[in-house]
DNA sequence: GCAAAAATTTTACAAATGATAAAAATTAGT
DNA sequence: ACTAATTTTTATCATTTGTAAAATTTTTGC
């Protein structure tokens, strides 16, 4: 997904908006594995994923908590960092090797003061992820272990093929002994 | 709490914005009980508490989820509504009689393209619920039901004394059998 | 292609939470 | 203040989910 697309998908810049947006943007090519945002750390980094797969997970050491996926056209960013420039929770790893462009938020914010229509392609990001976000706490809590993954397999499949169950399982709000338990039921 | 300071909280507007802004902005009181959003509805409201409380819940008629609560300072939206004018999957209701001003968000929608500092006051909104949701989301699921109690009577214990317990067990992701199981044995 | 590592499944058991129903306590309306 | 309605607690039992450890399968690196 090229870089543009990414940008207007969100929310569509006019074509001098998204210039100066872009003035500060270039590709980055990363291995699998490698780590885009570490917990307790601050950055001033904003990735939009071309190519590839990534996944954000809370409580490292303890144990790994994954709440969000980012896949082709997502914007990556640790919220803290972002919106509060303040210590993340969350490590942001690649699940794959990843075609991405980087984006420096320290300029971002200026351009929010600057540029009516980034400030509003902002706004529009936040409010979006907002509405996923809710929706998901919502329906982890009316659903059973067993819905929730059918309900994964109905609307995302190709997540499932992409990811491995461990991480399925934590982002659904379970063990991987229970996810397991409900695959092989499904049978 | 001013509707001043309310707005201000959340991004501090410049007068001349904040005016513009206030400009669709009265007064409303309503009754413990009233409902602000319907389930299923697009209203283009949006208020500001300044005293009272009130709560928003999803999936009524099988299983009401209570998944945010406001008080003083909070600005109250149905998201679906709010962010891409659909129908809400939410009902918000009020727990105590409350001093709130309304504001039409049709209009607001047309200050966001037209002040700039405006659009930003409505992405650090957004930006700022993003933060809460996703951090409860993570909180939710590596902490047991009865760690959820205890941090919630840690850092909100006025919410326990305003809101009836039924609505903190949800609020929880907990039956309210569980809650009261947990609570006496904490005694 | 093979050995090592990692991921997934399976099993057995334990613990936490949910469902239901009924009693007790609290709140609200007249 | 009294009755009715609502909320909270208590008790019992069923079920789901988690934990731990082993077995199996898949993936990875050399």
């Amino acid at each position: 997904m090229h870089i543009n697309d990414i940008i207007d998908n969100i929310y569509p810049l006019p074509e001098k908006s998204k210039a100066l947006l872009k003035e500060n943007i270039y590709e980055v090519n990363y291995p699998k594995a490698h780590v885009l945002f570490k917990v307790n750390r601050i950055e001033s980094k904003m990735y939009f994923i071309e190519k590839g797969m990534v996944r954000a997970y809370a409580n490292p050491g303890d144990e790994e908590i994954t709440f969000w996926f980012g896949k082709e056209g997502d914007a990556v960013v640790s919220m803290k960092n972002y919106v509060q420039n303040k210590k993340g929770y969350e490590t942001i790893e690649l699940l794959e090797s990843c075609v991405m462009r980087e984006l420096n938020t320290e300029h971002l914010r200026k351009l929010f003061d600057d540029d009516i229509h980034i400030a509003n392609w902002g706004r529009k990001f936040a409010e979006q992820e907002l509405i996923k976000v809710e929706e998901r706490l919502i329906f982890r809590q009316c659903r059973t272990a067993m819905e929730r993954y059918k309900e994964l397999m109905a609307t995302d499949p190709e997540l499932l093929q992409r990811v491995q169950l461990g991480h399925i399982a934590s982002y659904l709000g379970m063990t991987q002994v229970s996810l397991s338990r409900i695959r092989s039921g499904l049978k």
